[in-house]
DNA sequence: ATGTCAGAAAGTTTCTGA
């Protein structure tokens, strides 16, 4: 199975992209997060043609939106709501092989990295703990689960571009790092992606639109993430970064994370 | 620290969030 999980920033505005995805990797398995459309004008029939027949979304206008298209049927379309908000932030559906996929944007947090001074990040916090509970209320050792998505927070050193000019800067501060470390252990959850590109290589996903020249300067983050429960992990055949659509025209400031499961 | 985007509202320009 290959699974790919893509902040897209705007699903309609970038249709052809998501048509080269399709063309060059034919991925069975799409996450999106960031659609920005609300669901009566989310461009369902143009992805069925692309050859996913089932698709689940859950949208808003403007802000957030996440979907899940699949080759593959799937049952138990869910969509849940955080921080008591109707942001559209999750969506989840249990593929016919029995693997229950979760599709997550988690709150950006602004500029300030102070929870109180700055309502963003206590959301983003908030967020990740209430993640993190229901990671650990749920946890079925015997449970085939995949949680992915934009989780807008880089780990790793190699995560960032520079370790110590990003510490304090929003996605890689120590108190993002330790919640998302609990959420991580909540579930057991491995980190698919450093599973084939090792910790000690440097692996980013997102360049800020702000950076000319993104490729030659490689200021980058790892925010896009692929985890998997541990009777998954040794199903992990590859992961990739897909760096050609981050280099199209008019591209999402994410690439697509591919990963292949022998599933 | 902010050089760029996308979407929305109402204006061919400003705001917001990222």
């Amino acid at each position: 199975m290959k699974l790919v999980t893509w902040n897209i920033n705007s699903i309609r505005i970038r249709l052809e992209h998501v048509q080269k995805l399709v063309s060059d990797h034919a991925p069975d398995v799409i996450c999106f997060q960031e659609t920005k459309v609300r669901d009566s004008l989310f461009p369902l029939e143009a992805l069925q043609e692309m050859g996913y027949p089932h698709i689940h979304f859950a949208g808003e206008k403007s802000y957030n939106g996440v979907a899940i298209l699949s080759k593959i049927p799937f049952s138990d379309p869910d969509a849940l709501s955080w921080c008591a908000r109707e942001d559209k932030r999750h969506s989840s559906v249990i593929l016919e092989n029995g693997i229950e996929l979760n599709n997550f944007y988690i709150p950006a947090g602004g500029d300030e990295p102070n929870a109180e001074t700055n309502p963003k990040f206590a959301h983003k916090l908030q967020f990740l703990d209430e993640m993190t509970d229901w990671c650990a209320k749920r946890f079925d050792a015997d449970a085939k689960r995949i949680m992915v998505g934009d989780f807008n927070i880089a780990p790793l050193e190699t995560d960032v571009w520079d370790h110590k000019k990003l510490k304090n800067i929003i996605t890689h501060t120590e108190i993002e790092i330790t919640r998302l470390a609990q959420l991580q252990q909540a579930g057991q959850w491995v980190d698919a992606m450093r599973l084939h590109i090792l910790p000690q290589e440097k692996c980013f996903t997102w360049w800020s639109y702000r950076a000319r020249d993104w490729l030659a300067t490689n200021k980058g983050r790892r925010l896009d993430h692929v985890w998997v429960t541990p009777n998954l992990q040794d199903s992990v055949a590859g992961c990739e970064v897909l760096l050609d659509l981050r280099g199209q025209d008019k591209p999402s400031d994410h690439a697509p994370v591919l990963v292949t499961l022998t599933v």
